[in-house]
DNA sequence: TAAGATTATGGGTAGTTGTGGGTAATTCCC
DNA sequence: GGGAATTACCCACAACTACCCATAATCTTA
């Protein structure tokens, strides 16, 4: 059963090999529309882990990226942090995508490997690291669950 | 895998060897289209190191300063500091551009050379200006960043 | 439940990539 | 115009990466 295309939901638990390879759940590769040719962009989340966005989503906001003009030097900033830790990955017969060394250290991956559907894009992330988050994330401010019911509805 | 022509993310860890060449990323080298001969355009950026344009991006930008008049100061000045150290350097058989000593010297380049995607661009730093840079980026207006990042949904 | 298909994980190999250095051609200067 | 210095082009090697195959575990289907 597939769900909406270039759609991401669910949780896996996969394990990072020697060398630097994930599984891409087999849901998630369904999932995929041609047009992405077998492909996902790799990056810096803004939490400790790696986000992982299908080639399609990707190009729009490399799009969104060259309307900045490198003049300001914010947007050059914004740009630099944003592509600097871009890769892409066109995922191998088996299924896996290698991750880059620098991705790797930053997401503190050793061997087990947490991959959580994120909608529009899913992210790889250490278990443990994982847990501490969450524990963190228990003490979030009511107050700001009420702005973002204004925006969303469950 | 190839990206979208001319576009280029990602961080690579290159050495300058005695001659003073550097080693395009193979990725970078394969996303160039083919009008662009192999060649690209070299200039200070401004920030301290070298901006790298594909030679197509770069004849884009000669059409803008083209239309920018020479009566107002500032122009003129825009004009002169951006054409004044370009220079268009040629890939060898090995994938290497040859820079040259005034903006090796500008961008205090010594064995060390990263190489930055910057999307329609790519930059050459000095690691250790390169994070001296980063260091000073925390002190950016946060707020115009946060701006920023609502525009661009990443 | 059994057989077949799919999925997750490990490892081998050939081709590609990054780096150093050598030689011929060109440019520059006296 | 001749010599020195610089530049452009070529070759070689080591390290790495992408691609391939193999196997075990899991799921699907008849």
């Amino acid at each position: 059963m597939t769900l909406t295309n270039n759609t991401f939901i669910g949780e896996y638990a996969y394990s990072l090999d020697s060398k630097g390879r994930v599984n891409i759940p087999a849901k998630f590769r369904q999932a995929l529309s041609e047009d992405n040719e077998n492909t996902f962009v790799i990056a810096r989340g803004m939490d400790p882990c790696i986000w992982v966005y299908p080639l399609s989503q990707w190009k729009e906001i490399e799009t969104n990226l060259r309307s900045l003009s490198s003049l300001s030097k914010i947007h050059r900033t914004f740009v630099r942090n944003t592509a600097r830790y871009a890769s892409p990955s066109t995922y191998d017969k088996q299924g896996r995508i290698t991750l880059t060394p620098s991705l790797i250290e930053y997401a503190g991956l050793e061997k087990d490997a947490l991959i959580i559907g994120m909608v529009s894009k899913m992210e790889i992330w250490n278990p443990v690291q994982m847990d501490k988050t969450d524990k963190e994330t228990i003490e979030i401010d009511p107050a700001a669950y009420d702005e973002l019911a204004e925006k969303i509805i469950v």
